[in-house]
DNA sequence: GTAGAGGTTGACGCTACGTCAAGGTCAAGG
DNA sequence: CCTTGACCTTGACGTAGCGTCAACCTCTAC
């Protein structure tokens, strides 16, 4: 019962390397070295060694396998541990999964999540969960049909318009007028009559509470770095804020 | 719109490192670069950078990013061969999660998997399903049963004697004598009388065909390394198989 | 002038080995 | 004795995606 490092990696189906790797990190110390340095391996330590494959197709780590060979852990408590983390491993992919499979059919049926693309920088329904969060269902599914029903060109030049307005809203406030001046409430104007334009939010009829609806998305734009950043971050969408209180109070 | 690489960090929710590492790796250029080195990142960089990490959080790897933001792959081609990834993925922990527990079970009602170390060498219990498959289910249920109901006391003789006949067969092989010898021959009969004494083995009573047992046996010693390990490797048990066939032949 | 905040480029660390590379050892054969 | 070939050895790099120092600029503010 004296096997050469070859050998036993053929018996306990593993190879030399492996072997050697586990010399290294001291999990399998061959039973004896030859005056030349080559390593043999005996009868225990084919029995250890192949403990160790068993464990490590279980999934286990080597130090978590050292812990149980050096019998610091008790091989049923390492298990247990280690079904735990497989388990939130699972529940991980499934969530994946599920992402992944959700983010395949919106990109098919319509290209939704390529908003990044065609709706550039506001989108509304962008973020499905949150808009339904804030401004219920209805919001969102008016925005979303809208949106679905709207050809290339439209598209195109509704994301101009998205545009165009941002990068005014930025350079006006780079330009350092305070958000009260004629420019920047021209902008407000041109953002709340642009937001009109989107299905699913309030409007100036009765029971529709407009201002709040206006100020309460300059202070979304702010909070939320993904909106702010589209407005110059987070000074911009500051800029942005206080302009548009300034006009949703005397306006709207 | 241009920001350094705290800021778009911070906006994107990320870390600069990261932004430094995609840099490095030709993932996400800076959109400019100062005369001093600093790294600056406008609107587009950012839509970018967004569409990176959604990428990366449905779990594509960087080059798959990269491919998909070369216009190489298309994005839902690349996340539905990624499905089909996970869902290899999920397979394998399902798996994995089942091997575990079934493990944790044996250990915890008996130490069946612990074989490795009661029986040592020869146990047709450790191999559960294999040993089912090769010799039906009554005969696992039956060595099984018989297994458990032994003493500490007992599993220890017989542990010996499995010990003693194995390392036997190992010295006789190393001998040099051939296995039709008067000495491989007894050992090959105390080997069939060991057997014997494991419940649902054929026996000499009618319809029992102990000898197609026994020569099926030694081929699976030297087929199987996990046996074959138990008698000195591949040649051993090739000596073995060679002894018990003639044995048979001769006497069953 | 000097903190202090933030930027830069290395370079190591992590998991478990695969994969060369360069060079000894040993038994068999010319 | 020399060669061949199989097998052994010790480095050391590569892998995925950054985290984490380390050592050293740069710019703003007091």
């Amino acid at each position: 019962m004296d096997w050469s490092i070859q050998e036993i990696a053929k018996i306990a189906g593993t190879t030399s390397r492996t072997l050697r790797h586990y010399d290294d990190i001291g999990l399998l110390k061959p039973s004896r070295t030859g005056h030349n340095g080559y390593r043999h391996y005996d009868g225990p330590a084919l029995v250890q060694l192949q403990r160790i494959l068993l464990l490590r197709e279980l999934g286990l780590g080597l130090p978590a396998i050292a812990e149980v060979l050096n019998r610091e852990t008790d091989t049923v408590k390492a298990l247990s541990s280690h079904l735990d983390w497989l388990a939130q491993e699972q529940d991980r992919l499934t969530r994946q999964i599920a992402s992944v499979r959700q983010t395949i059919d919106t990109m098919k049926g319509d290209g939704k999540y390529m908003a990044q693309d065609m709706f550039d920088g506001f989108d509304h329904t962008q973020y499905k969960d949150e808009v339904e969060e804030r401004w219920g269902k209805d919001a969102y599914a008016a925005s979303d049909s809208w949106w679905r029903g709207m050809s290339a060109d439209e598209k195109q030049q509704w994301k101009d318009r998205v545009q165009k307005l941002g990068s005014d809203w930025i350079s006006t406030a780079e330009s350092g007028v305070s958000p009260d001046s004629d420019e920047a409430q021209d902008l407000a104007r041109r953002h709340v009559e642009w937001l009109s334009g989107i299905p699913g939010t309030p409007t100036a009829a009765p029971g529709g509470d407009v201002k709040g609806y206006v100020t309460g998305l300059g202070e979304m734009y702010v909070a939320d770095p993904r909106f702010a950043a589209n407005y110059g971050g987070e000074s911009g969408a500051t800029f942005v804020r206080d302009a548009l209180r300034i006009y949703a109070e005397q306006n709207l």
